[in-house]
DNA sequence: TATGAATGAGGATTCATTCAT
DNA sequence: TATGAATGAATCCTCATTCAT
C-alpha cells in the first residue's frame, strides 16, 4: 500500500472516531508514525486530507455499493439485502460505534464547507437512486403494489437507516438499527 | 431574561449552527456583547456551557414535548400530529438549516463525552417512550391492530424523523422530511 | 508607557534592525518579555503589528518634523537646517546604522502590501511638500533665483538624503551621508 | 543557456520581486520546473544561490557598465550619459517597478551578512569610483571647474540615482527617478 | 459582578535541507 | 545528474483559562 493511501487509511479511521475538527494534524503523525513534512508533501492542508478522505469513502462506497451490488444483475430482493447486511455488518462490528461516516461528516462539515457536503450528497444520492432502482424493479416483478412511489419509498429506507445509526450511537443499543432494518424487510417483504 | 439565560441562548443558536467543537467562547463573548469575567462568572469552562445548553434543549423538550403534548389528555392521534407538526415548523423555519440540535450534539459528543451522551439520550428516551405510549393507547382503541410492537414503532418513527433532518441538511432538500413525516402520518393513519 | 506603546517601541527597533519579514513573532516576545497570547490581545496579526509600526513612526514624522519644524514660523533656512540636522544625529547615532526606517519599510513592502506602501509614501509626500514650502519661501525671500523649481528640487533633496542613507549603509561608511547633506547645504546656501 | 545559468537568471528575477528573504526555494523550484535534488546539485543552500544571484549581477555590471561604457574611451560626457540611459531604460521598463536591484539587497541583506554586503559594496563602490573618473576627466577638458571634488560628486550622483530609484517605487510615480537625472545632466552639462 | 490583561499549550502550516533511489 | 520522499525546527496564530483590579 502507498504510503499515501495509508495515511488516508489511518486519517479516515481517526476521523471516524473523534469527527473531522477535533482531529488534529499531530494525531495523524502520532498514528502514521510520520513528520510535519511528509504529511505536508501529500497534501497540502488538513482539509486538502479531509476531502481525499471523504473521497476515499465514495470511492469504496461505489465499488462496494454500487459497483458490487446494485450494479449487478442480481434479483432486487437479493440486491436490498445484500446492501442491508453490508450495513449491519459494519455497524455491529467492533470498530462501527461511531455512527455512520457519511452522516457524520453530512451533520459535521454540511453548513461549513460546500465541498465536503457535496461528496456526502453524492454518496446519499447514488444510494437513493440505487435502491429506487431495486424498488422499481421490484414493482415490476409485481412484489410490489404499483401504487407504491419508488423514490419516496428509497429516501424512506435510508433516513431510516441513517436514524437507526445515528440513535444506535448515542442510545448504545444495537437495536436501533436492527429495528430499522428488520423494518424495512419487513415492508417491502425482503425475508 | 436573565443574563445568564441570555449566555446560553445565544450560545444555543451558535453552537447549533456551528457545532460545539467549532464553536469558540470569543464566538459567544462577541455574539453576546460580554467579556471574559462575566463568561466565567456564568460557567468554570466551556464543557460546562456545553451542558447548560443541552440541559437548555433538554428543559425546551420537557416543556414542549413532553409536558406540553404527550403528558396532556389529548387523543393520541392529536398528539402524534402536534410533535410532527412542531418538527416540520421547526425545520422548515429558515433558522432550522442546520440539522437536529439534539442529533448533532449525539453524533459530534456522543463518543467524548458520556454527560453530553445521556442528556440527548434522555431526550431520545423520552421522546421514544411518549409516542410508544400514544402507539399504544392507539392500539387500544383499535386504531392500530394489535399485534404491532409500540416500541420498536415509536423508534422506527424516531429514526426516520432523526433520518429525514440528517438527509435534509446534507441534501439540501426539504421533502427528505416532509417525506418521512408524510410516511409516518400515512403509516399510522393520523390523518 | 503603556504596554501597547511598549510593544510597538521595541517591535520597531527590531523590525528596524532586521526588516520585517525577517522578525519573527517571537523576536518580539522575547525582547518584550511578553507570550503569545498578550501579543494577540494586542494585536490580530503580525501584519496589524507591522501597521501599527510604521503608523507610529508616521506619528513621530508628523510630530517632529512637520509639526515640530515645518509648521512654526521659523526662517526657511532654519527650518531646513533643523530637518538637516535631525536627519544627521539619527543616522550618525550608534543606533542609526540600519538605514532610513521609512526608505527599508518602502524598499521591503511597497511591492507586498500597498497598506505599508501608502503610509510610506505620506510620509514622504509630507517631508517633500514641507521641503516644497521651505523652498518657495527662500524663492520669495530672494535667496534663491526665481527660476528655480521648488518641487522638483524638494524631490532631488529627498532623493540625495535616502540616497546617502542607502549607501552608507551598504558601504558602512557615514561619509555618504554627510556629504550628501553638504552638497544640500552648499547648493541651497544654507550655512 | 546552461540549467545552472538558467535557475540563477530565474532565481534573480523572483528575489528581485520579491526580496530575499521572501523567496523560498520553492518558488523558484516552481518557476524553473526543476526538482528539489536539481537545486541542491548546483547550490549548496539558499544562501549559495542567493551568492550566485549578486554574482550574476556583479558580472552585468561589470560588463555592461564598467567595461561596456567606463573603460572604453568614449568622451566622459558620453560616458555618463549612457551610464544615465542605462538606468532610466531599465527602471522605466516595465519590469523594473520594483527598485534597485543592489540598494535592495543592500537594504535587505547588509546587516545580516556580511558576504551579501561586500557584494553589493563593490558594484556601488566601482560605479562610484567610474563616475570619479569620468569627473575628473571632465575637469582636466575644462568641462568642469577645478574647484570640484569628483569623488564628492560622484558619491552623490550615485545617491540621487539610488534615492530616486527608491522613492519612485514608493510613490509610484517615475517623475522621482526621471528629475533626479535630469537634474543630474543639468548640474553637470551633460546634454 | 464585571473587565480585559495575561498565560501558555496546542494548532495548522512553511521551509530549508537531507537522503534513498 | 536528477527525483521527490522525508525530516524537523520554526512560524504565525487560536483558544480555553486564570488573574489582578
Amino acid at each position: 500500500m502507498s504510503k499515501l493511501q495509508d495515511i488516508i487509511t489511518i486519517s479516515r479511521k481517526i476521523i471516524y472516531y473523534k469527527g473531522y475538527q477535533a482531529t488534529s494534524i499531530s494525531d495523524i503523525l502520532e498514528e502514521a508514525h510520520i513528520g510535519k513534512g511528509q504529511f505536508y508533501h501529500y497534501f497540502s492542508s488538513k482539509r486538502d486530507l479531509g476531502l481525499a478522505v471523504v473521497e476515499d469513502l465514495v470511492k469504496e462506497w461505489d465499488r462496494d455499493v454500487f459497483e458490487g451490488i446494485f450494479a449487478t444483475d442480481l434479483d432486487p430482493i437479493v440486491k436490498l439485502n445484500k446492501m442491508l447486511d453490508r450495513t449491519l455488518a459494519i455497524h455491529l462490528d467492533e470498530e462501527g460505534h461511531s455512527g455512520c461516516p457519511a452522516g457524520n461528516l453530512a451533520i459535521e462539515m454540511s453548513e461549513h464547507d460546500e465541498t465536503f457536503r457535496l461528496k456526502v450528497h453524492y454518496i446519499f444520492d447514488r444510494w437513493i437512486s440505487s435502491i429506487e432502482g431495486a424498488l422499481s424493479e421490484l414493482k415490476m416483478q409485481g412484489h410490489l403494489t404499483s401504487d407504491i412511489d419508488a423514490k419516496q419509498h428509497a429516501r424512506a429506507i435510508v433516513s431510516m437507516i441513517e436514524g437507526g445509526i445515528l440513535l444506535k450511537k448515542s442510545q448504545k443499543e444495537d437495536g436501533f438499527l436492527t429495528n430499522a432494518i428488520a423494518i424495512i424487510r419487513a415492508q417491502y417483504r425482503l425475508s
